[in-house]
DNA sequence: CCCACGACCTGTGGGC
DNA sequence: TGCCCACAGGTCGTGG
């Protein structure tokens, strides 16, 4: 599920729940996610002080007050939800929520001030870690990831250098997270066809310009999502702790068969398999 | 180095 | 209503 956008919005609502407060308890109800947990994640945890929630790409960074930072990736079906024992919700805060189906209540966290924190996933492809903080930038994970695409960092020059020669199409190269990092399968789909740059065509022909263009709707789209998980989040807060998921309009994923949306386009959005992911996209305007 | 494809897991929705 | 298959927002490893 999750891409930069939800990932964000996930961080933006456990921030408050998280950082300044203590883990007093801990329970990791498997051994493993995607990969084995750490074998001393349970002890390193409790009684950790998480000092700041961050995010890279799509990962969660805890800083602990602790040699480690605790590293967290949703994966496809990766979720959090907030409860706070009854009677003590506040404004703004999050109440108590129905009891979590267990089965898929992997990882829960306890604060000092009574906040539980509950990490769900069905399909377990989410994984934790514990990583020192001193030598992040060197682990695999982070290594090699390519720029935030928010940042300055990303424009157009470095697109065009990675997409120099390359004779796939853009959508499978925006999805390579050393390229920039953070986008997933929609908000790929997503900004090419308000570029209305064809998903197919050799990355490597497309001109200066239209990787400006690219670049700037990629911004666009992102920045739009962001805010609309910060809607949802609000309306959440007031009805249950349940984060990770929201409904966005979206203007081709998943609307094969109706209409482009782009101005004075009589197109149809399609779908492809490519690279083993749906692409959605319109024949007509995207070129 | 480049690229395509299968694997990892479980749930769900559409078609019959 | 019930069953079965295709597919799901992400990475990683293999092999050509």
């Amino acid at each position: 599920m999750p891409e930069l956008p939800e990932v964000e919005t996930v961080r933006g609502g456990l921030a408050p729940v998280l950082e300044g407060h203590r883990l007093t308890r801990v329970e990791a109800r498997r051994p493993d996610l995607r990969f084995p947990l750490p074998e001393n994640f349970v002890q390193v945890l409790t009684g950790a002080t998480i000092t700041r929630l961050a995010r890279r790409a799509k990962y969660l960074m805890a800083s602990l007050d602790r040699e480690d930072t605790l590293v967290m990736h949703l994966g496809m079906s990766g979720r959090f939800e907030i409860a706070r024992p009854e009677g003590t919700e506040r404004p703004g805060q999050f109440l108590y929520a129905r009891e979590p189906d267990p089965k898929h209540a992997h990882i829960v966290f306890e604060t000092e001030v009574g906040a539980r924190v509950t990490y769900y996933d069905p399909r377990r492809f989410g994984y934790m870690a514990l990583v020192n903080s001193a030598t992040i930038h060197l682990h695999p994970w982070f290594a090699e990831l390519g720029p935030e695409p928010l940042s300055d960092d990303f424009d157009a020059d470095r697109l065009k250098s990675a997409f120099r020669d390359r004779k796939q199409g853009p959508k499978t190269l925006l999805l390579d997270q050393r390229i920039v990092a953070g986008l997933g399968n929609i908000y790929v789909c997503e900004a090419l066809n308000r570029t209305k740059i064809s998903p197919f065509r050799a990355a490597g022909g497309v001109s200066k310009p239209r990787l400006e263009k690219l670049v700037d709707e990629i911004r666009k789209v992102l920045t739009e999502a962001i805010a609309a998980g910060g809607s949802t989040l609000r309306d959440y807060a007031q009805a249950d702790g349940a984060l990770g998921y929201f409904q966005h309009r979206f203007r081709v994923y998943g609307r094969e068969g109706e209409p482009c949306l782009n101005d004075l386009c009589i197109g149809v959005i399609a779908r492809k398999m490519q690279a083993g992911r749906s692409t959605f996209y319109c024949p007509v305007c995207q070129r």
